[in-house]
DNA sequence: CTATGGTGTTACCGGCAGTAACGTTAGTCA
DNA sequence: TGACTAACGTTACTGCCGGTAACACCATAG
């Protein structure tokens, strides 16, 4: 917020074209980068062990060295969070496009676009939390991390809904609140899943996919 | 958290059969809950004012009262939250069973029940990410206001889904589910069409009832 | 008049995000 | 080699917030 110069992750890797804040202070050298790194590890690891509240200064100190170091590398703990988010994001975002590809019929698909989620959740509970029961980041505008990564799925997705159903582009908004209400809907119920595991995964995509592909009119079929 | 004598929001008008918990300072009485409730007031316009980020220290003085005084009532800022937030669920929750006891066919009610959600956020944005953006409260197991609230609305509407199918009781957690798929659905699809009014609300009811009826693979009929 | 319990206050604590100001290395140019 | 500079790192602070301790002000009861 108040910080002028919270670049907005600058990651080597990850394909960035959107977002050109101008502010970046350019050089980047490698030792920069390594120590870059090995921050976003070390909140990483804080993140998983002691959840989303996590102190700055317990991040510095886990990666032996002291905050102001933080704070010019990622200019605000937002900037860091949302660092640390980007990552994550990414990942989720490349399972999940991956079996969106997969060659199979609309409902096929649905089932694994869903386990992925589910599974992704599944595996690190902890850093789920973090990105959908957390929002660091004051919002001028827009939200946190829980928007950041709905509002990707759900373009992606809808895009993906347009493509496939050949939809008119007067049909675009139609597109949108299908996929955000499908990204919700798996959101909410792998949530409810995660606290209280009444059921076997499979039950649950099983059943998710069903509500989003014939609709909760006719009734289940097990 | 901590504190130990966090009431849980005995409203005065709200059916509270004695409160059994025994830790209450007992005697609630007359003025104090003329306090309570203008406590409760004076937190509601500043949140609307000013966002679920304002201080317990801006809510005593919007009362005209100092901090103690506010910590007395409620223990903790998340009790603060959570009765503020619980006479707000309590009204969403009237309107929305209200809807969900509509005589009319499936499709019409669920229709209806949406539109009514809808209509709530639009009415109050602020009081809408007050409840679903912001989890004031740490985790003992438990989340914040959103998951509160998520959790109260699927509970009802999976009851309400067992018995329209006459699930058999083996099928209660795919009536869960459901339930919570459908909440996340219409939250997330709320959440975004309140950022980007692209659509009139009417619009987005009909996909959203489409996608939960019908589901998405049949394409859209407008 | 005094004891007591509820209601209010001021003034503090500890912890957090964020920053200012001061060392310290390391590469650069004479 | 030795002075110069600039990035890198540190300590020590500010300001805010949630929460609390300790004290002050009535009322009513004996």
């Amino acid at each position: 917020m108040s910080s002028p110069d919270a670049q907005s992750t600058p990651e080597p890797e990850s394909a960035r074209s959107e977002l050109a804040l101008s502010s970046a202070p350019a050089a980047r050298s490698g030792r920069s980068q390594e120590r870059r790194r090995s921050l976003l590890e070390a909140a990483d690891r804080v993140v998983r062990r002691s959840g989303p509240e996590a102190s700055m200064a317990a991040i510095a100190a886990e990666a032996g060295i002291s905050k102001p170091v933080v704070y010019r590398h990622f200019g605000d703990k937002g900037g860091l969070y949302r660092a640390l988010a980007d990552r994550h994001i990414e990942d989720l975002m490349g399972r999940l496009s991956t079996a969106l590809r997969q060659p199979a019929d609309r409902s096929e698909r649905t089932r694994l676009v869903i386990d992925a989620y589910l599974a992704a959740i599944e595996e690190e509970p902890q850093v789920y939390r973090f990105l959908l029961h957390r929002a660091p980041i004051e919002e001028p505008t827009l939200t946190g991390l829980v928007a950041e990564l709905t509002r990707r799925v759900a373009e992606a997705l809808s895009a993906g809904i347009a493509g496939e159903l050949d939809l008119p582009p007067s049909a675009r908004p139609t597109a949108l609140a299908w996929a955000y209400g499908m990204v919700g809907a798996v959101q909410a119920a792998g949530d409810w899943w995660l606290q209280t595991r009444e059921v076997p995964r499979e039950r649950l995509v099983d059943d998710l996919c069903e509500l989003l592909t014939r609709g909760w009119v006719d009734p289940p079929r097990h």
